[in-house]
RNA sequence: GCCCAGGUAGCUCAGUUGGUAGAGCAGGGGACUGAAAAUCCCCGUGUCGGCGGUUCAAUUCCGUCCCUGGGCA
């Protein structure tokens, strides 16, 4: 295929720099998987994962993680590391995905780095402002702030404390608020201070090179909504059956997987299969979309690596398991 | 063939006692530094079915034609 083969060259030249790791972005559906998988192949790599959900053990139908063939293929790290009682974040994954990546290049491979989670790709290729570790109680005490508060008041009472932080904030914006105050509370100082005084920046001794891909709308539309209802005939429901017998706090992260909060609804019956369906296919739609921004402003354009942006799909990713 | 009811944004509809129109959904654009598949922000001109008529002015009233439902033959 032509485009397999520009993008190959690509990635050839660019691995001539000792410390060479490929990044693959894109939005959901897009088939970063099946160009990674590839590409590992031809180069002798290893893929690592950069999605925020796919590194949870659950759902691994929904959440689309690369099949056992996939597996048998190539090495594959970072997917389905943690617990579904268990959260990641940025930072953590950084620390995950650098040792994975030196650990790859350390066995004679080259770090395929791919996934859809735009905050981590950054976190790795620009790293994140350092902040000491936020106790985990003082984590939870923001987190009922807000609850108790709402937004509004937890921006009120921000607003108090550290004005230059909660003027950079929209008042309904409680995830961001939830940060900047569990920050304050738990350092004395504003998260802008930390900002301001720099990031830990790339890991040494790197070299990244960069694909996007951004295909067209429609076409990935049409690649989002045919996959979740694959997802659901190869056992979708199941998952999220298990996922939420276990009765997990409904606030964890791969709760709000796309399709969970859906399927959950049809099988609490409120839902009709075929309206969930309808749903989630929404919300990855949407999802998408917030991802194509993301890389067209904050990825594109702003890292100096070389950079190549694919704006076809490259294939069905199949999701199986 | 006749009688009703409709034809307004991509969809479902509201509305204008005549002064060229607005909701929901879909969709689009954007923000993004430690739970990011998260969390937020912004965006509505469309031959008001076609053609005539009345009128200073018609999407609105009248006529006619076309289309879609439903009913009667």
């Amino acid at each position: 295929m032509d485009m397999f083969h520009s993008v190959f060259e690509f990635a050839v030249r660019a691995a001539t720099k000792p410390g060479f790791v490929l990044v693959i972005g894109g939005p959901t559906a897009s088939g970063k998987s099946g160009l990674a998988l590839e590409l590992a192949r031809k180069l002798g790599g290893a893929v690592i994962n950069a999605d925020s959900m796919q590194v949870y053990r659950d759902l691994a139908i929904l959440t689309s993680r690369p099949g056992v063939e996939a597996l048998k293929a190539v090495p594959h790290l970072l997917y389905g590391e943690l617990s579904a009682c268990d959260v990641c974040s940025a930072a953590r994954w950084r620390d995950l995905a650098i040792s994975a990546i030196f650990g790859a290049q350390a066995a004679g491979q080259v770090p395929v780095v791919t996934g859809g989670t735009g905050l981590y790709l950054r976190a790795l290729l620009e790293g994140l402002a350092v902040v000491p570790s936020i106790p985990s109680e003082i984590r939870q005490a923001a987190r009922l702030r807000l609850e108790v508060l709402g937004a509004a008041g937890l921006h009120a009472e921000l607003g108090a404390r550290d004005p230059d932080r909660a003027l950079r904030l929209r008042p309904e914006d409680g995830q961001r608020l939830v940060r900047a105050w569990e920050v304050l509370e738990a350092t004395g100082k504003s998260l802008s201070l930390w900002q301001k005084a720099g990031s830990d920046g790339p890991p040494p001794g790197l070299h990244f090179a960069i694909i996007v891909l951004d295909p067209s709308r429609p076409e990935l539309y049409a690649t989002c909504d045919g996959r979740f209802g694959a997802m659901v005939a190869a056992g979708a429901l199941d998952e999220v059956r298990a996922l939420v017998s276990s009765n997990l706090d409904p606030a964890l992260p791969l709760m709000k997987a796309l399709g969970v909060p859906e399927l959950r609804r049809h099988l609490a019956g409120e839902l009709s299969l075929d309206q969930s369906i309808a749903l989630a296919q929404q919300s990855t739609r949407r999802y998408a979309k917030r991802q194509v921004t993301w890389f067209r402003h904050q990825l594109i354009g702003r890292d100096s690596s070389p950079l190549m942006v694919i704006r076809e799909l490259w294939k069905l990713e199949q999701p199986e398991n």
